[in-house]
DNA sequence: TTAGGTGCAAATGATTTGCAATAAT
DNA sequence: ATTATTGCAAATCATTTGCACCTAA
């Protein structure tokens, strides 16, 4: 996807920074903190500063391009909004991987209904321990 | 239920501060910040410190008798342990209250079997309008 | 050109830690 | 009496903000 044009459409400046922000975590295959997308950005030779990638991604979660999670790491990471998905996250290793496939509609409905609670989004994250991690526990 | 007790089985320590810590969270009816508890137990004119809160949360979360939970507030909220339940947040007043009934453990059991990722426990939390706040926004 | 963006430095606010004093068992 | 626990002060760390300079449109 062209991240120009989406910027463009959303009416804000298309700069370097926000662009590499963006492929940083379009190339990404998991959510990504400040400081890890801070410090690969450095090693790319690009020129940011901490500041900017944190006013980065209030604007860009504002446009709703991205979503943050939290993994109770004590600090927040950010992903690509778009495509609605969870995470598995090994409490072993830190290892995430993402989970699709997880509808919750129903839910909402009968809460909308039984709490007069209208939905506008949930988060569901599933902490335990990944496939590599339970072979080494033995 | 005996706090008193429960700490004693655990094996620390009963002291004043710890039980003021869980007879509060005990009596409300949500999450509370560790500067909303500091801050009720100094109303009750009991002499305690933030990082004493701290330490004992951190202690109490160890032995899972306290769960903490993350409405996106900037800081952490924490509540007994126990009963497993969600919560309804309203992004509109801030208002929270609680939502039984939610199993998931036939999805914990797919992802046993599709990604042998072993599922300890999980995070599920909805954010939307509240009843009130509906009515308001006419 | 010019308004929106950025870098830099300093501030903020939640949470943590060292250490001496204190209280529960 | 002994050891865990606490209070106080200072440190840490993620995130935010003010302001002058810069750059995309």
């Amino acid at each position: 996807m062209d991240f120009k044009e989406i910027l463009k459409e959303k009416g804000i400046k298309a700069t370097k920074t926000r662009l590499a922000v963006l492929n940083l975590l379009d190339k990404s295959d998991q959510p990504l903190a400040a400081t890890t997308i801070f410090h690969d950005l450095k090693n790319q030779k690009i020129k940011i500063d901490l500041a900017t990638i944190y006013r980065i991604i209030e604007k860009f979660i504002g446009l709703k391009i991205v979503k943050q999670v939290d993994f109770r790491e004590g600090m927040l990471r950010y992903e690509l909004a778009g495509d609605h998905h969870h995470h598995l996250i090994c409490q072993s290793c830190g290892d995430v991987s993402s989970y699709h496939g997880e509808c919750l509609s129903e839910v909402e409905k009968v809460i909308k209904e039984k709490y007069k609670f209208n939905v506008a989004e949930h988060v569901l994250e599933f902490f335990g321990t990944c496939d590599n991690c339970q072979k080494e526990l033995i």
